[in-house]
DNA sequence: CCCTGTAGTATTGTATACAATATAACACAG
DNA sequence: CTGTGTTATATTGTATACAATACTACAGGG
């Protein structure tokens, strides 16, 4: 015996007026909503590995939804560049190699670059020097509590900032996405002290450069930070595989 | 009574050998890519005008398959760019406003320059001599057979294959996506002899630029390539939008 | 006459059954 | 024991039925 699925309020029941209803009942499109940024967030987290094989019944049991909602979330998950597929053969978590990560790296820089460019005249100077106030707090707070996690929470707050400044919504998106697959890679850096604060200084520089409308500056340090970030990554991901590697022979 | 639907072979029905078949059944998979490559080229071409309903079980009878795949080809469609689709009331072609050109062509800017820097090393010259053989004869050639639409594949044809060069495989979606859009403007806008001779022009620079292996002034050309593109094309997109609007009332 | 509310219709969204395929397990000849 | 072919099983791909929603036409009251 099956659970019967949800019933859902028929026209009938609506109390008089038939237009804009406030909320008759998003249940559907919320879960819909609400299933996509799940396996998103767990892809983009880490929780999946890359290569994890994404099986469409079993994704549907956990969020509670038929397959064909779940195969639709896919397909999009894949143009979004997180999810691979293979004809007869299924989803895969999207697995990318130093190759990747150096492209990624590079369309992110194109993009942020004409991002900067585009929002230094319109950014608004009260919120950057509230970003400034707040790079230079945690940059002086060596070791405060959950220092890593404030300043990567920081980082990806002050690049969408600037993008979302650029009047260009394609760009947003685009950047989203580019962004988005890195990610996992880009919060375990600040594990290093070093790479933390340099990626501080950074930001703090790049800053100032926008709270001077110096247009070019900005541009040219944005390049520069993304270019040490994309060497930083790369490092970080060999060690990674490298450990990994090794971990799967342990011939030690 | 409705048709059966179309059989396909049995396990038991094939040959002997059970690995590579060559071409058991690949109908369907074909049949699902001739669909999507179709709608694209019909939104693309123009066919389809922007902001034209597309209704699933329309299209699923055009081509001869269930609205099941159709969706999926719309909800890839729709993160391709070219279409818009709303929830409970379906999908459209995408209608872009001036706005929206802007935007396209400011990434694709950013991106094509991307993609010259990138392929200035690694394009093979006996090609680029070959573009530029052709670019030569189509600009003296003036008024020969279809020039324009000559001219027209000649410019997609040289773009595709800079970006193809550069070997960023992501580079080279964006750009397709970012190109595709706004296609049909720019083959329209080959009718204008001036306009065809000066692109021709451009792209002559560029090819010679590509050839001395000038990294600096290719980008450069590039970009003021495509500025001049993107005002031509807004000049352009102004005027139909003008023309159809009178159309639209006319009280001449 | 216009506006609001209502019933009917068209179309999208989801669940599910079935078809087709790939993978794995296995039998068997060499 | 290895490699090949076969069968069983799991999973994806598609068709279709049904649910839910948006749209349209229309009736009735102001």
């Amino acid at each position: 015996m099956t659970i019967p699925r949800a019933k859902f309020r028929l026209d009938c029941m609506q109390p008089s007026t038939t237009k804009n209803q406030p909320a008759p009942d998003l249940t559907r499109e919320q879960a819909r909503k609400r299933a996509y940024t799940a396996i998103l967030a767990r892809i983009v987290s880490g929780e999946l590995a890359p290569g994890q094989r994404l099986r469409e019944e079993e994704l549907a049991q956990t969020h509670q939804m038929s397959r064909t909602p779940i195969r639709e979330i896919l397909i999009a998950l894949e143009k979004d560049g997180l999810v691979q597929r293979i004809r007869n053969q299924g989803a895969n978590v999207i697995s990318f190699t130093p190759d990747d990560l150096e492209e990624l790296y590079d369309l992110r820089c194109a993009l942020e670059c004409l991002a900067v460019r585009r929002a230094v005249l319109h950014i608004p100077l009260n919120q950057l020097l509230e970003f400034e106030q707040r790079l230079a707090v945690l940059l002086r707070d060596r070791g405060g509590p959950r220092r890593h996690q404030r300043q990567a929470e920081l980082d990806v707050e002050l690049h969408r900032f600037i993008v979302s400044h650029s009047g260009n919504r394609r760009l947003i998106t685009y950047l989203e996405n580019v962004s988005l697959l890195p990610l996992s890679l880009r919060l375990a850096g600040y594990k290093d002290d070093k790479h933390a604060s340099e990626v501080g200084q950074e930001h703090l520089m790049l800053v100032r450069a926008l709270l001077r409308r110096d247009s070019q500056l900005a541009e040219e340090l944005m390049a520069r930070h993304i270019e040490n970030g994309k060497r930083k990554m790369l490092d970080l991901l060999c060690q990674q595989r490298e450990a990994r590697s090794k971990l799967a022979r342990p011939e030690s």
